[in-house]
DNA sequence: CATCAAGCATAAGTTCAGCTTAGGTGTTCT
DNA sequence: AGAACACCTAAGCTGAACTTATGCTTGATG
């Protein structure tokens, strides 16, 4: 019978493409990996993977081993989650990742849903990356995490993540206002490329480099027909309303952060969009901590909206 | 991560109802299995089984659990049948099973056919009773293994076994000439309880007990209104014939045994069939050597017929 | 081109999970 | 009541799997 462990490493080695990678994810020494690896492919009986340089890349065979591994390992993780179900009670840690702005907007008001519901449970929240997200779940150093997707940034199809949609809000133009007045421009008519346009020219405040956020802005002003002269780089929408204010340059924010009204911005509604969701292992969806968060999650954004 | 070894051990004890059948059939003490189920139950947090008199039995936690360690060995079933896909050629050995009837029958066919496609294949036989094909299938004893199954016979179903109909035939009725000259009935019309009826008072010669062959003997007399008196029990066909032609009793036979045609012997169609299958694991079909054996007992039955 | 770091593989030593053996308890059958 | 059966626990042992140490190849850098 093929080890589910070693199939567990090769899916790593598929997805972070160094065997010392997928060591230092679930801390073994890479040798050990290495020897773990060898000794699948003994199993197997075929070449799993053959070196390229320094590094090492999965034949064909050891491809189609790693879909089968995904299987086997989400059904495993289907059946750990109802067994979770079935110890009464919700009790244990579970670990939560968010971005960092939804650090205080959803996530505070999710996890006090969750204490008032589940005395027993947990909860350990920390800050990661979108984009980090799915080898986080992956590594089972986080069990649910609230990630971002935006218009033009499209996340690659990843089988080992579900994933549930919490919310979509419209993006805002956030320009310094003349007179310093707070205005929240209702326009909503009108294309990308004609809001955008007069900001051809000014200096952007995007998020940091190579977030998802950060790309969204770049690519949007592409649609628009042209490359924005980026200034600022900061991820919180708050710090970038405060250079817009002061006229250091022209930014995007989400809809959440709109209230209260930030003084001397211009804010203009775009045909643009950011879809907040939750991410968890294919699988553990079933899990009843897992579970009451996606339930309190989904009161935390549907509340105060309703 | 639930460990999948010990996810066996319980689809075993499900299957087997002890402990100590699980041990023997895997080749171990019933102390490691016992200690390994303990394991498994403390890393699932629930009670997966409890005693009842000197057993064990499932709780309905374990027994969910139990499907889930069915899907997840199918998998791992059909990712080792692929890596044998991917081996170049198909060699090794092939452990097959067949009931007794069919080793002078179907196997003989089908072997040479395999040896001449396949001449690295190393091909096993080993008689055994089609009850228990299912548990040698998932212990690992054989690979593929030809079975049947009668009418009046429903045989309980199986998850962890796939089946491919070979052939359907139908069964005679076979009793003594008084002239002592060979006769096949076409009959083919009248009821069962008609072309039985004569028969109620006569001696009768089945299969061993606690075999299908023979629970299909007296469930058709039983539907025909009356309750065989059963004098010989004799897996042998040809036994069967033999014993018939002298007088000794009636009993059923396959068409397949009834060519050439028994001296002395009357043999009546019944609208009565008989199945013969290739069994094996859920996701083994994929595995060369056993699609190639599936194709060569496709052809040694059709072969002759068409 | 020489040098260095990254990445993988192998050898050797060590640790711990999982096995067997041995012995004990509760249950069922005779 | 006694015997056989099925399971559990304790104790000791073995091998699989990990770490450490080392060497090789590749790619980047001055």
């Amino acid at each position: 019978m093929l080890d589910v462990r070693r199939l567990h490493l090769l899916r790593e080695l598929d997805r972070r493409g160094t065997i010392t990678a997928v060591a230092e994810a679930l801390t073994f020494t890479a040798s050990a990996v290495s020897q773990q690896l060898s000794a699948l492919e003994r199993e197997a009986g075929v070449a799993l993977l053959e070196r390229s340089g320094r590094r090492v890349v999965l034949t064909p065979a050891g491809r189609t081993l790693v879909a089968h591994a995904d299987a086997v390992l989400e059904r495993l993780e289907l059946a750990a989650a109802e067994l979770a179900g079935a110890r009464e009670g919700i009790g244990g840690s579970l670990r939560i990742g968010t971005f960092p702005s939804g650090g205080h907007t959803i996530v505070p008001a999710a996890l006090a849903e969750l204490a008032r519901r589940h005395p027993g449970l947990e909860p350990m929240l920390q800050e990661i990356d979108s984009a980090r997200v799915s080898d986080a779940l992956r590594a089972g150093d986080l069990d649910v995490a609230l990630v971002h997707d935006y218009d033009f940034v499209p996340a690659p199809p990843d089988a080992t993540v579900e994933e549930v949609s919490l919310l979509e809000e419209p993006m805002y133009l956030a320009t310094g206002a003349a007179g310093g007045a707070a205005a929240v421009g209702a326009s909503g008519d009108g294309t990308l490329a004609e809001l955008l346009g007069p900001c051809s020219e000014a200096p952007w405040i995007t998020a940091r480099d190579g977030t998802t956020g950060h790309a969204m802005v770049v690519r949007a002003c592409q649609a628009a027909g042209f490359q924005p002269r980026i200034r600022h780089q900061v991820n919180d929408f708050r710090t970038v309303l405060s250079l817009a204010a002061i006229g250091q340059g022209v930014g995007f924010v989400p809809e959440t952060a709109t209230a209260p009204p930030a003084e001397g911005v211009v804010l203009t509604a775009l045909p643009l969009f950011r879809r907040s969701k939750v991410a968890f292992r294919a699988g553990g969806g079933a899990h009843p901590a897992i579970a009451a968060f996606v339930a309190a999650a989904g009161a935390a954004v549907g509340g105060p909206r309703c």
